[in-house]
DNA sequence: ATGAATAAATGAAACGTTTACATTGCCGGA
DNA sequence: TCCGGCAATGTAAACGTTTCATTTATTCAT
């Protein structure tokens, strides 16, 4: 008996056509005053709200827009979707969200079902943006796409990101000018993020530059948060790390908290980078030195592009944000250089 | 030329009705085997995708559902919408997502534009459960839904969540066991959020009845991380708090932030407890001592009662789900009965 | 051979909008 | 008085499905 008000019961109470209280709720301008409060009140005592898959069916549009990340646990992601769906809100579109777990397989039918729906456009996170079947579609079919966090090579890609290597760089560079020289990068797996390697790249060149060129590397699942055993190694050789980058702030902390376990003191036996600039990362202690990323304006700008893809009042293009490094005490003097007291 | 495909244009491809070609997608095994295959072959050659929309508007039936939460930041949320995602994605069913960032007010918009949406139903935590607009409206208009986190008073409202007072009454008592006797909690704004407000009554039931009395409250907003000047007065008296009960676990974090920056040591000077068991309280040192709720679980259950709703198959219910306190070094004995040297 | 029963496919009417086009009534200018 | 023009409203045809009631083709018992 409720939510069952139709134009058609709307139009019979107030003794007009369909076409009049259609004009009322797009158009009201063009209805005299005196009809537009008769209809306004008959919606009002019917409870009356428009069905939109009707109006999306003659429209062929549906005001709603697609989002895909990895996941929802690392707040990274969570965080730009916030802003994502704050601008939207205010846009008057609605999220349809979907997870893929970081996989390529997930990816493909989440945007399958995305498309199902007929959104208006996507904003995604793929694992890999450069070889990536998902993308591919998309720019074959001409379904308007902003990637977000992915850094594609190709610039006709749109796409809102830092400038992953550089800023792995930067935060290289600034550990280098500490006095480190023993380096191990913790890596999210390349094949599940393409970010993850680009940033290990940066790492890598910034090392190079600095006649460095055997840093391990260790690859790591994005669920492993128990990195004591697989960091004991490298920490505690005849050799010891005492930089060690992460790709991600989730990462950074496990790492911190592993070398707690193995009795190592950060910054002072060891010092830890992040990346990301999550909240938490400035709440704990020793805070987190990290790569900050702006996700919620990326979430923003993402969807601010996709708009005029939508439109096509933009073309697509790639736009790098701006990254800095936080002010962290995760990271301190080398202690190989510091401590020479013997 | 792309993605424009009807099911006319299957037919006509095929030298089938309309009518057989939508019979091949919903009921294939009502069709003639090798009109079947001609079907489909044509829907593969025409890249043809259903108009969900023209779908929708004929089954009054969307098969997606509205998801509304406080806010994706803090993880205890993000976390159960990734449960609902997931359970949402194998059902085949679509999530819409909204946050209301504390706000009744927005709560009302946000729920407002779902229903615009026509969704089969929603998952929604409140500001207050037991007075909410929002809640009123979905049960006068008999719209499935079902509360998340919130824990209403009525016994008919469809709920998930863990024993808020119960569960904040065993950590003090938890607390109290460690020789405690100096107590705060510091709690999220009661008008923003009701299980904070149950989990200060859980936290005021305990005490009273260990015979404490005073124990003072602070609240604060959920946007305040920086707890330093707030907690210096309680924390530093002539007769200082020595355990601090936190709403939930963010602000448990940033209270030991604050505590160090006040020159205290957790746990030794003072304990910190927390609420929700969110993963990064595992990973930061010390551990954190949390009542650990089971919020992937949460969202999941909540996904299925809802089903169950939808369907008519299930009455709406409270679901308490089990909760538990987790080992953490956040807790201590109370320093005011162990050092006793003097 | 005939007709009844069954299987396979079709035709056409919804579903609730939007919108191009047609109609009505009224006004002012000639 | 008549007519062109404008404002306000109405009519009806889409939009792409699903589904009920039919039709057509096939099989089988008699």
């Amino acid at each position: 008996m409720n939510a069952k008000a139709t134009m058609r019961d709307v139009a019979r109470k107030s003794g007009v056509s369909v076409a009049t209280v259609s004009r009322v709720i797009n158009f009201p301008g063009e209805v005299r005053q005196e009809t537009v409060e008769t209809v306004n009140a008959a919606m009002r005592v019917l409870n009356y709200r428009p069905n939109i898959n009707g109006r999306r069916l003659k429209a062929a549009q549906s005001r709603s827009i697609g989002v895909l990340v990895p996941t929802l646990s690392n707040p990274v992601f969570a965080d730009s979707v916030q802003g994502i769906e704050q601008e939207a809100r205010a846009a008057g579109l609605t999220v349809l969200l979907t997870a893929s777990n970081y996989s390529a397989e997930h990816e493909a039918e989440a945007v399958s079902t995305l498309l199902d729906n007929r959104v208006d456009g996507l904003i995604l996170t793929v694992t890999n943006a450069d070889d990536s079947p998902v993308v591919r579609m998309l720019t074959r079919e001409n379904i308007p796409f902003v990637l977000l966090y992915n850094q594609p090579t190709n610039p006709d890609i749109a796409a809102v990101s830092v400038d992953n290597a550089q800023s792995a760089h930067d935060m290289t560079c600034h550990l280098l000018a500490a006095g480190h020289r023993n380096f191990a990068m913790v890596a999210g797996r390349f094949s599940s993020s393409d970010r993850s390697r680009q940033r290990y790249e940066g790492f890598a060149r910034a090392l190079a530059g600095a006649g460095i060129a055997d840093a391990p590397l260790i690859e790591v699942g994005f669920e492993d948060t128990d990195l004591e055993n697989v960091l004991g190694g490298i920490l505690q050789g005849e050799k010891p790390v005492t930089a060690l980058v992460c790709s991600n702030d989730i990462l950074a902390i496990a790492a911190i908290g592993a070398c707690r376990k193995l009795g190592l003191r950060v910054p002072d036996d060891v010092s830890v980078a992040g990346f990301d600039g999550i909240a938490v990362g400035g709440l704990i202690q020793p805070k987190l030195c990290s790569v900050v990323q702006p996700t919620h304006e990326m979430g923003r700008q993402a969807l601010a592009l996709l708009r005029g893809l939508i439109t096509g009042e933009a073309k697509p293009r790639s736009l790098l944000l701006p990254h800095y490094l936080s002010e962290g005490e995760s990271i301190g003097p080398s202690r190989l250089v510091t401590s020479c007291p013997l």
